[in-house]
DNA sequence: CTGAAAGCGCTTACAG
DNA sequence: CTGAAAGCGCTTACAG
């Protein structure tokens, strides 16, 4: 390999072999005083002499000292690990989340590591178990649906593992809770389509496996409501949050009579197979029908026409989580940051007469 | 919390304290042996009377007993985390990766930390220096475009730090490349062309940073030339991997007399920003022109038309990337599952006469 | 406020 | 083929 390029080094000069890195033996022997008292300073330890303190971290400034985790952990028998358990097969969605949760544990010394699992395995909850007990994880951040799974909290729970649950409305005790709220956003949807002038509006829902599926509906009911509309039954298809349910679900509402001039989708993914539903029928968007998704992931302004939506800010709510399951939530945002919010495009329009 | 649905444990019946994972020492005394005889078990060394060992496995199993990775690291000097070391900005292609090392990964005690990284920050090398040293990691997989950066090669190899880079062609030592051979992709995209009938043909490059950029390039070019065809430079534009890019290069291209019958994009999301501008200036695909992608990550089948493209099997190559890192290289399978091939599609037809 | 001893659960280096 | 001792780099529990 080329030598170009080789960084520059603190550690070794040129010719010298590469100096390990120091310990706490080091930092004792050079701020002389016990590798206990390095421990407090390193462990934020109220217990030191001011001038101990600063004796002692001028030293680890000057050589760069950083403990190890491995060796912290084996004491503290716990890893500086944080774990990511989704099953959300949404790759926008898994990466604006895991985004989020290195923007939260940035500077921590925590690493992410993640886990993907499926509820559906005779072998979920095992799984996760030895993932957590074996890598003995300081906690764990779970995301829809399986943020949702009661065996999955009750196990991690009972093995004394901290963890945050994503969802979109609370399920769990507040400290272990990041609410999405998803209601908010199926009322700005209605509310929409409602000020557009849309009386007869169609709804295509995510699976019941997914508490957002009902949460969305429900939200999209009471807007309606409030404007003096109301879904009905017949209008009214469960999806799977997937592109080609969106394509089925579509079709067979736009076979209705008379036909909905509004559907609003569970989320971005089943909206873009509104579109193509609506293309393939010659069903001009928004001339005909307007059509409103959930998430505002990337696709949203990758369609034609481009897709009014319900913004979530998954990679604020990524942050908001590790940094609650760290112990440093930090209060001074606007809790307005974390909410769903309507962003209008093309895809949604006046109400034909 | 619900205690419904709390899992069965082995470890403690009702009522009872949990009992503490057991350690080596336990397997040790239960086994009638000292703890190095059941460390050599572990470890897999040879020097271990048949008998004997059979009897540690035995209690091994009957106790569930895994070694403590956080233990076996520190007595190590390293740790049992593999990084995912990435700058692509694809949600699709991470996430795909991702899947593919856990793949990899599985059953090998393992797991994967992810670290995105930023070449133009200034601390990148830092940044990864820190990531590396401080977590001890087995070693890290490199993606494009930081799989091309010769200053976080060299920094690896200097800290002896394993890793394997992930690229279009190779950049280093065979056992620490995993070439995705790009180039045989772009000559299948001129060759379908080609064999469409179409004769001016254009193409919109990523951007200069990622090496696949020029690899697809100089593929198609040479699969155009094998057929007698070439590329002008007034029909090659350079974009950025991304659907604006895509939506810019491809409106220049469209304004060209005469026009280009077909335009092949660097991947998937600018063909997605090409049909976007088709669309805008009335150009009908495939009828007036035929569109061609490079990744097939799922907004191929999306698209409308549905898009013709080349299959990279990221999962595939994320799997086979971290087995030749841990040493396992899987030999058995046919290459062909790792090579692009194309997927035929919608968006290409023959040449307008 | 500070430290010496013991321990976390493994492995290496050395014996036998 | 097997084991007793020492050590990896930290922290806890106990003294002072």
């Amino acid at each position: 390999m080329a030598k170009r390029g080789a960084p520059e080094t603190e550690e070794h000069g040129p010719g010298e072999a590469p100096r390990r890195r120091p310990t706490i033996n080091d930092i004792a022997r050079l701020a002389s005083v016990s590798k206990k008292t390095v421990s407090r300073v390193i462990n934020a330890s109220p217990n030191v002499h001011k001038e101990t303190r600063e004796r002692i971290e001028a030293v680890i400034a000057e050589h760069g000292y950083a403990p190890d985790p491995q060796a912290r952990g084996l004491a503290f028998r716990r890893s500086f690990l944080i774990g990511l358990v989704y099953d959300n097969p949404n790759p926008q969605y898994v990466v604006n989340m895991q985004l989020g949760l290195l923007d939260g544990m940035k500077g921590s010394g925590y690493e992410l590591v993640v886990h993907p699992c499926n509820r559906a395995s005779p072998t979920f909850l095992a799984d996760l178990r030895s993932f957590v007990e074996r890598q003995k994880l300081f906690g764990v951040v779970l995301t829809p649906s399986v943020a949702e799974d009661e065996g999955a909290a009750a196990l991690l729970a009972d093995i004394g593992c901290a963890y945050v649950r994503v969802a979109s409305v609370s399920v769990d005790r507040p400290e272990r809770m990041i609410e999405t709220r998803d209601r908010l956003g199926g009322e700005a949807a209605a509310q929409h389509l409602a000020d557009l002038g849309h009386k007869r509006v169609a709804f295509i829902s995510g699976p019941p496996s997914f508490r957002s599926s009902r949460e969305r509906r429900e939200g999209f009911e009471a807007g309606l409501a409030s404007r003096g509309l109301t879904l009905t039954s017949q209008c009214t298809k469960e999806g799977a949050y997937t592109f080609e349910s969106g394509i089925d679900c579509a079709k067979a509402l736009l076979m209705l009579t008379p036909r909905p001039t509004a559907i609003f989708a569970g989320n971005d993914e089943m909206a873009a197979g509104v579109l193509q539903a609506a293309r393939q029928m010659g069903v001009r968007v928004p001339e005909d029908l307007s059509v409103i998704g959930f998430d505002d992931f990337e696709i949203a302004r990758r369609l034609w026409p481009s897709l009014t939506t319900i913004r979530t800010p998954t990679r604020e709510i990524g942050r908001l989580a590790v940094q609650q399951l760290m112990g440093r939530a930090d209060e001074s945002r606007e809790p307005k940051d974390r909410l769903p919010s309507l962003v209008v495009r093309e895809s949604t329009g006046p109400a034909a007469a």
